[in-house]
DNA sequence: ATAATTAAGGACAAATATATCCTTAATTAT
DNA sequence: ATAATTAAGGATATATTTGTCCTTAATTAT
């Protein structure tokens, strides 16, 4: 559904706010490596979302990384789409067609219109937070298995 | 959501389904001109339809082109996806996980399996026939409005 | 048979996404 | 101040997707 960048944005960003905090902030190195993304690209997505400074916070040198203030972790799941300019991926038309509306429908319009508002409702209603809150049922997990046995730099 | 391959061979398989029979085939001009799609391109995709040899047929030679059966407008919409194997953009974990499941849920796992199936059925429960029952409504199109005015080859 | 038409398919080109590497800038610890 | 650490960011590489062009094969009309 979504492209590798955000899916990697999506889980770093999860993993930085349930194991940092302004006290103590955690490096490219171990997000990378606990989500199973590459390094370096995962460090340019979250450049992406550092620029716009209310959804990751960072600090260079000894003892530095990428934390989320608490206020930060009540930002939607929506909203890192948003910044990476995925949203469309959800809203746009199933078809692709640059003008399809309730007045100018597609063919699957109107059966998409149902479930569209229901996908953008999973990540709207749902904040960083919540995802922290059920990620302390350690049955739920961000690691992705296939990826952590190869070695990214 | 789905990749541009599959959005121009979701609608020129259903303008072919609209358009053509079994006496009166169509050619790849006029369905990519009609769709908005990439002449040559869509002739691609359109091949992986014609392989399989149950969902789209098609005749070299003059008044030769593409068309459907009556048993192909049978079809449901997901084995369009099926075949070009992009089934996955909808059946696949939301942040990328490879292990994903009801045992081992990512953090948006329990949200989205109430959506997944939605999205299947909404391919997978309307047939070809179905749209082209719906296209009977002059209101309802398959026409990309952006892309008709590039000229394709 | 020949010419014309049309899809199939190979080869290549361009654009975009993904990934890596290296240098710079910022910050901290000593 | 100096050295060490870490993110930022530029440059480049690789892979994948998208798009084009040309030749071949199949079919039909004359």
């Amino acid at each position: 559904m979504f492209s590798k960048s955000t899916e990697y944005a999506l889980r770093a960003v999860l993993y930085i706010a349930k194991y940092s905090s302004a006290d103590k902030k955690i490096g490219i190195e171990t997000v990378s490596t606990a989500v199973g993304s590459p390094k370096s690209f995962t460090a340019k997505v979250l450049q992406k979302l550092t620029k716009n400074n209310c959804l990751i916070n960072s600090v260079s040198g000894p003892n530095g990384g990428f934390f989320l203030t608490e206020e930060a972790k009540k930002t939607s799941m929506l909203r890192i789409l948003e910044i990476l300019e995925e949203e469309h991926v959800i809203t746009k038309c199933v078809l692709g067609l640059q003008e399809c509306s309730d007045v100018n429908p597609c063919p699957m319009h109107n059966r998409y219109k149902l479930i569209k508002p229901l996908l953008i409702d999973m990540f709207e209603n749902k904040s960083i937070q919540d995802v922290l809150n059920e990620l302390t049922d350690s049955s739920i997990t961000l690691i992705d298995v296939q990826d952590i046995r190869i070695t990214h730099k």
